[in-house]
DNA sequence: CCTATTCTGGAACAAACGTTCTGAAATATT
DNA sequence: AATATTTCAGAACGTTTGTTCCAGAATAGG
């Protein structure tokens, strides 16, 4: 019947999510995303919709990979106190190996309190995040790793927060091993 | 010889400041300004310079009345430690009181990579809150109220790396009580 | 009063923005 | 071969952007 596409619109979509990733959603142009994708103007509107709705599925896209990056790190690790420390291993070094800073975090400070959609895909990320480390922290604690006075929640609560720290000083600093010496701390804050 | 200035410039200044803070650089238009400042668009760029330089006199202010924050927490307080609760629990209040983002986290995150100027003011800001810290945990440090085994420069910067992920959690959440217990969680850990 | 300066509202500008459209070339299916 | 659909390059759109400019009203000092 007709044509079939000529490119990966998932290949397409993820130079789109880097891009984004790199600029912002409101410092990426449409002119921007003609020129990283490769397509052309109307493909990208027929493919993808607008520039917002774009937006949301590189969005998605990242949020789903960097969940499935924390489950993974249990799976691969029987100590669920070493399965933390792995999590928080990775942070620091996406941290101060990739140029970028999370795109979750640069999401929430640019869009999350204007733009509902973006607040609903960060919320419902963090929750994941939030959870995985909640099941590994009760492990731990049942396997005495960890001391059982604290609230599970709340320690997994700071891990996470720990990490936006991390890419704000390393934004500012950009000193990995200062980065370290944060995440070291961190450990072990969560321990006692 | 000449007509006065009808305006009060550091009036304005303080408009142009809570419309930026609120919606960032890129966010807030020469039209927001013209309209929240109540001045005429010649009259703003007379006296501020273009959108940039006006963007940056009003992150030097916000820049400078934080740090000053810091500072009068430690004159208002004899014990170090009890200074360093007063700070952390004043950037609680302020991340659950006032509705905005902390405009020096949140230009970070938008400008820090792409905006030498605004990376410099940051991070002397970022400094001099780390220098308050970091001499009140050495004074609590000789006092006996903090063990004296950790680095006051990591306690310090793990304090103010602990704020963003306030903003960030209420940003996600806007939940107080969660940002509360993340406040006395980060307390207990840097006691031990 | 006169003159210099600053205020104001608003016009004007070029550039960039997101988006839509056109028209021709390409290619799978019938 | 015919047809339907997709890709492509690029023109075109109406807004919005930051910035400059202008004419007139207002007010300080000489």
């Amino acid at each position: 019947m007709a044509r079939n596409k000529a490119f990966e619109p998932e290949e397409k979509l993820k130079k789109a999510k880097d891009l984004f990733w790199q600029k912002g959603y409101s410092g990426t142009t449409m002119q921007d995303l003609v020129d990283t994708m490769g397509l052309n103007r109307g493909s990208i509107y027929d493919t993808y919709g607008d520039k917002h709705s774009l937006f949301l599925m590189c969005l998605t896209s990242y949020a789903d990979s960097t969940l499935a990056d924390f489950q993974q790190a249990v799976t691969e690790t029987k100590s669920p106190l070493k399965a933390i420390e792995k999590i928080i291993k990775r942070a620091v070094v996406r941290t101060v190996a990739e140029g970028k800073t999370c795109m979750g975090v640069k999401s929430t400070f640019e869009l999350a309190s204007v733009d509902a959609e973006v607040h609903t895909i960060l919320k419902d990320n963090t929750n994941g995040m939030v959870a995985v480390l909640k099941e590994l922290v009760k492990k731990a604690q049942k396997a005495g790793e960890i001391s059982a006075k604290r609230d599970p929640g709340v320690v997994a609560a700071f891990i996470v927060a720990n990490f936006t720290g991390f890419w704000q000083f390393y934004l500012v600093y950009q000193d990995a091993a200062l980065i370290q010496q944060q995440a070291d701390f961190l450990i072990r804050s969560i321990k006692k």
